[in-house]
DNA sequence: ACCATTTAGTTGACATAGTCAAGTATTTAG
DNA sequence: CTAAATACTTGACTATGTCAACTAAATGGT
């Protein structure tokens, strides 16, 4: 379940604010090709070039936006320079795969060379910190912007690392309070318990499972042991933009798994009635609604139910 | 204390990837304007006029990156099609400053609109915490990037969100695992203590500031009840990125001010020798080193301090 | 007060970059 | 087998941008 509403005017106005800055970035990054022998363009499609082979003009004209005559010249000269190889593909006549030369590369490694440096330099200015901070947010916009960049693994699974009982905190903390109305009570109790997972973790009996792509938490479970018999299953979430790749339900079958192999006999769990999607997830996973009860918490009415499963 | 070394290949990389593809969607967004009797960079200089007043030619040549031939002719034409005006300045008879008529305005009307409607149509494919996202990395990337940019005002204080607790817990954690190599259990006891803070809040109290610099947080502190006479100061801390600006000092004040006005007797804070520059925070506001003692925690062998202020 | 230098903006001459429509050869679909 | 679609190519054109030389006004040093 996604929220959605019109965007505001302060997004709307924010995002143009970015276009317009960036438009400027770029044009002082294109001052660079000035004192090359190439145009912004033509470095665009070497740089394509020299990066995935056997590409078609088409491929080319889609991936960067240009115009297919434009372009047409643009790789004419090219081949008459000899920095690129055009041959028919046998399966269709009509296209021709385009192929960089060794002297292409030649000449497209000091323009690459100070494209890089240039960036080097841009990086340069600013404390390691802040740089991974651009990196990661520069990844947030192209990811966010980028519809059809799915990622080649769309997810894995990896233990708990420095940062991640805070940031899940605060991702929980913010999707309930958007989803649901939840308060700040909730995430309160979700720091609570993660504090206390940290502080009193048996390895041996306990276990934690992270989701992440492309570098970012989309979802995370935790078990921990009630006693010798029993494990509970605590804070299952899934990111809203990662859901419908079967991330909770890999999630809880972990913590099945890891239940069965550690010899406890029963896995619980407690929930609320209006977590629906989550519920489906341990329905699927047999596990049985215990009892109910309604409660008053996170400043709301609520149904929390425990769930078991009998491994 | 800033980290500072090389720009890793994979962090350069990653800023070049993106370059390209920003470079694609301005080109994408552009298409907007071949509809439209203006250029991209017509465009560019409209809206910065009719968003500026009085601007000069080499203001504008400036800001956007334009040959001063280039900027000198679009403004002739613009002229000539009545939609700006330009007045020689008194100070400075070369100078002519540029505004936008009426006329300028109906013109630019239905391109801006154009333009809002196409990033509106863009953001309304995101569901809202996405839009949220996108616009708080755009503002990273760009904070981060211009460093001209000093916002008007360098931060404000303002009480606790939901969302807050998870945050700090995470930027803390992170933040002393990479400068002094301290492991989960101090994120895990940041959690608990915000966990705790929260779920048993007494306003009368208690108190906590969050200091937020362009709507990022970027420090926070806390002001707990030990008992009627003593109040403890907890975890105060200021984003690397946002040190030097007095924050830290600001947010001790506060809880000065506010332990002080409840009629507290002292204010006692519990810190560790290393964090240098939080200590002569606590020195300059009168604080005092009442006890010191060797402990291990966190992964390391560390002096833990007591600081008392009596009111 | 005077002159060399700098700054703001303009203009001419030119080159580059990009667009559009009409064309050919080939493949695909019915 | 034919009509339609696709993958380019080419011609004709315009828009966009660059560069250097120029004028007029302001500034700085003596």
């Amino acid at each position: 379940m996604t929220i959605h509403h019109q965007p505001s005017k302060e997004r709307i106005d924010a995002v143009r604010a970015f276009n317009r800055f960036y438009t400027r970035q770029i044009g002082l990054l294109d001052e660079g090709w000035l004192k090359s022998a190439f145009s912004l363009t033509e470095a665009r499609v070497l740089y394509e070039l020299a990066h995935r082979d056997g590409l078609t003009a088409t491929d080319l004209a889609r991936d960067l936006g240009l115009d297919p005559g434009y372009l047409s010249r643009l790789l004419k000269k090219f081949e008459e320079r000899g920095l690129v190889e055009r041959t028919a593909t046998e399966a269709d006549a009509r296209r021709s795969s385009i192929t960089m030369t060794p002297a292409g590369r030649t000449a497209f490694a000091p323009l690459n060379q100070g494209s890089h440096d240039q960036v080097a330099a841009l990086l340069d200015r600013l404390p390691a910190l802040d740089q991974d901070r651009l990196v990661k947010a520069m990844l947030t916009v192209q990811r966010l912007l980028d519809e059809t960049a799915e990622p080649e693994v769309p997810y894995m699974l990896r233990p708990l690392q420095v940062g991640d009982i805070g940031w899940i905190t605060h991702r929980q903390g913010l999707l309930y309070a958007l989803e649901y109305g939840w308060d700040e009570t909730y995430e309160a109790l979700v720091a609570e318990i993660l504090g206390a997972f940290v502080k009193s973790f048996d390895p041996k009996w306990e276990r934690s499972w992270i989701a992440e792509r492309e570098g970012e938490v989309v979802g995370s479970v935790f078990v921990v042991r009630k006693s010798d018999a029993v494990a509970k299953l605590r804070l299952l979430y899934v990111e809203p933009s990662a859901r419908g790749l079967g991330i909770g339900k890999r999630l809880v079958d972990e913590c099945v798994s890891f239940a069965r192999a550690r010899g406890y006999k029963t896995l619980t769990l407690w929930t609320n009635d209006i977590l629906v999607s989550a519920r489906r997830i341990y329905e699927a996973s047999g596990f049985k609604l215990a009892d109910e009860e309604r409660h008053h918490a996170f400043g709301k009415d609520l149904v929390g139910q425990n769930w078991n499963l009998e491994l």
